[in-house]
DNA sequence: CACTAAAGCGGAGGAGCCTCCGTTTATTTA
DNA sequence: TAAATAAACGGAGGCTCCTCCGCTTTAGTG
């Protein structure tokens, strides 16, 4: 074997902490109410990095830069590193975060909406949703993969929220009976495996339209 | 959104590159016969860069510096990434190469030992294969999910070898002939999901002892 | 209100990544 | 063999990553 000189190389350190360090940010929520309380400023800074990250990932993939992340939070590289010790400690907050808005969007809209028109907004609302997820593609399927909860979280999170709302709007004779939520999230497949062509929203769009079209048919109400 | 200036962001080139340039690399073995033959220089280099990094990727992981990869195959940086744009595309190289060395010890041992050591020979092996495999993970599990002939490519490879071997070795009667290669595979699998410990190996290795006692219990022989 | 320990902040610095382009060389042609 | 040229080389430069540690702020106490 080579006998380069024993180099100090930081991705070592890096990879073996995100191998044991897997689960404790994990754990806490955005909004953490367990732990300890962040102090005032603290909290404030987090919160504001895990929004400006949410709108850089948006834009730019996962791979946009961090320090421009810290730079419009307003806080130095150093205090990101510490609230988030990797990356992809980052990607994942902000998309647990992603996916808690989604669902509160389910109730919000369920009480403020007919449920069939809740219904629509919620589809469309979820298509916003894929596309966040295939902006972070990369990291989220390893992410995925290494931490099965996440996977288990989030999956259940937002289909339960999409049972809640097609069961509703069926109730409600808003559309017909005779589907559940897993076959509208079968219907709603077709965006996600979608090839990523500019015109990738719109289309998806459309698909929704067209989707509650059926779903409308032939309902009672 | 945040109003950032237009920032150049040579990752985002990276994962485009990533997302569009999947398969040139991937058709070109190592020895490549296929496209045009490199001229002989370049193709020194090219074998030189692939060897080192195999090591490199075995001490340091995945992250192994390429730059120290680079100056321990005695080229500059430049020729690395003309060869190998992305990381990915190395690591994909080495793998195969780890994959074609494994079959053709199969082969080898196949001719020069009795059926039944080189079957043994060959698991202790694949055991080293499994922990390069395991040093890769991260990387890998990426590749082969999103390069799906690397996968099929390797592991049709790979289970080919043991099945000639298991085959051959319950027709000279030194095992018994009541498993086939899959089961045998089934047994080894043990070894790829056992926790990282710093006695892996050495586990692993009473392991592929324990199962060949088994499958000489009984043998014709 | 002053004091202090604990917690948080932030940026300089050192390392690696990747591109670009002038220089060198293998191979072909005359 | 010498000249021509297509291909390969290689490293400087510019950018990002992440750590480390001295400085600042906060919350709690007398």
């Amino acid at each position: 074997m080579g006998a380069g000189p024993p180099r100090f190389n930081p991705h070592i350190a890096r990879v073996e902490k995100k191998l044991s360090d897997q689960q404790p940010e994990t754990a806490e929520k955005p909004e953490a109410p367990a732990s300890k309380p962040l102090r005032a400023d603290a909290k404030r800074n987090r919160d504001k990095l895990v929004e400006v990250a949410a709108q850089a990932f948006a834009t730019d993939g996962v791979d946009a830069s961090l320090e421009e992340i810290a730079k419009r939070a307003g806080v130095g590289i150093g205090t990101l590193y510490r609230h988030f010790p990797t990356r992809e400690h980052l990607v994942e907050v902000v998309y647990r975060r992603e996916v808690e808005g989604l669902c509160q969007a389910a109730d919000e809209l369920a009480r403020d909406q007919p449920a069939d028109v809740a219904l629509e907004l919620w589809m469309q609302r979820f298509v916003d949703y894929i596309a966040t997820k295939r902006g972070l593609a990369t990291s989220l399927r390893l992410l995925l993969s290494t931490n099965s909860t996440l996977f288990s979280d989030t999956s259940g999170r937002v289909s339960g929220a999409m049972r809640g709302l097609v069961e509703a709007a069926a109730a409600s004779g808003k559309i017909r009976a005779d589907v559940d939520a897993s076959d509208v999230m079968h219907a709603l497949g077709g965006i996600y495996s979608a090839p990523n062509t500019p015109d990738w929203r719109e289309r998806s769009g459309r698909l929704v339209k067209l989707l509650m079209d059926g779903l409308r048919f032939g309902a009672r109400g």
